[in-house]
DNA sequence: CGTTTATCTGAACATCTGTGCAATCGACAA
DNA sequence: TTGTCGATTGCACAGATGTTCAGATAAACG
């Protein structure tokens, strides 16, 4: 543990012109604040919504749906995307369960639209580009 | 083709009432002007941003280095994350050929910094929340 | 020069992921 | 009931991913 810092140390030293041990403190003080601040519960269920949209398949349905006015059944999405019905159909259940896409039921159709959060994270995504 | 489209017919035929050919038609051409009005050339280099968030060593990085003020050094992640030396300097190669974070390299020291694009994802991810 | 230090890179490995196939479910029709 | 149709689910497998270990760079110092 005071061996994990070692460089730290060495850091705030070539830093700081007449460094003293004080300002190493400070500096670990600063760096372990930052990592209180973070919400621990919150990180692995951000990581789950990125990883639903991080994938061709995925996004591609995500994308669809934003650009499309209305919802979109099952059936209007297979003939856009060249993978099986059923690869859609898990797609479309990771999701939902990461609470990208809503699901309503009519009949033997199932309508998907997505929700604001899916529809902020395409804006950010496009945003001015790269 | 003309097979993959049937469910799509009925799909039409059972939403119109008195459906004609048609109108059929005018929902074909809908469905393929919203596949031609997604940028297909920018839809791998989105999901390959998406795959670089989507990690939890990499998300915790990029949130790190938002959360901080000024730009910070490799030796100020590593006592944060409990990964080893060489995982954290991976997720950063992958986070910086994404676009996510930029590097900044003074004598033996390297100091990273987020994009704007980082955090503007971090913004649509935390923006209210679930 | 050689040594030390901070970070990076390549290889190996276990784990995770995306897909298609086959079977199944639920709603509707005969 | 039986049959049909849209959609989902379980399974298996190829391919991708995240990590560590060991070695390689590159910069500063003696």
């Amino acid at each position: 543990m005071a061996q994990a810092n070692d460089r730290l140390r060495r850091l705030v030293a070539d830093e700081i012109e007449n460094c003293r041990p004080a300002d190493v403190e400070a500096r670990l003080d600063d760096l372990r604040e930052l990592d209180a601040a973070a919400d621990d519960a919150a990180v692995p269920e951000r990581v789950r919504v990125l990883s639903a949209l991080a994938s061709e398949t995925r996004y591609r349905i995500v994308e669809l749906l934003a650009a499309a006015d209305s919802e979109l059944c099952v059936c209007e999405l297979t003939p856009l995307l060249d993978v099986s019905d059923s690869a859609i159909s898990h797609a479309l259940s990771e999701l939902t369960d990461a609470g990208l896409v809503s699901r309503r039921k009519e009949g033997r159709w199932r309508y998907y639209r997505p929700t604001d959060r899916a529809e902020r994270l395409l804006g950010a995504l496009a945003g001015d580009g790269e």
